[in-house]
DNA sequence: AAGGTGACAGGGT
DNA sequence: TACCCTGCCACCT
């Protein structure tokens, strides 16, 4: 099964988010120059067989938990951010601006 | 090979 | 402000 390069880069950035910190699938997209958003969904969810990738701290543009089904708990992803001190009420992030991250804060190349 | 699906985003009503 | 419809592009059946 080959990987696809894109999907690579998406786990990059994504394994780059830290802690308490949470971003869009558009905003990687758009850095990435993917054209769209899905296709970061689409690599995100291959994530849990390929690597170790925080895909909890990725959320739609609202910022709401919308793939917490495609984790192995439907609550997993909402206790993972709450761990990590990101408060989550009605599977939706609170503060989203607060504790919205952009790739360029730290993976500038 | 063709059609449908999907962890999204944006604009319009 | 909230909900609905359309556009996007790759993967799956």
């Amino acid at each position: 099964m080959k990987k696809r390069n894109y999907i690579n880069e998406v786990y990059e950035v994504t394994k780059c988010i830290p802690e308490g910190r949470i971003t869009t699938y558009g905003t990687i997209a758009a850095f990435l120059g993917l054209g769209s958003a899905r296709m970061v969904g689409w690599a995100l969810n291959k994530s849990f067989s390929e690597d170790d990738v925080p895909a909890h701290r990725v959320v739609n543009r609202k910022g709401e938990l919308s793939g917490r089904v495609h984790f192995p708990n439907p609550t997993m992803m909402q206790e993972l951010l709450e761990a990590e001190g990101v408060k989550v009420e009605n599977d939706k992030v609170v503060d989203f601006d607060r504790h919205y991250w952009h790739p360029e804060m730290s993976m500038e190349e």
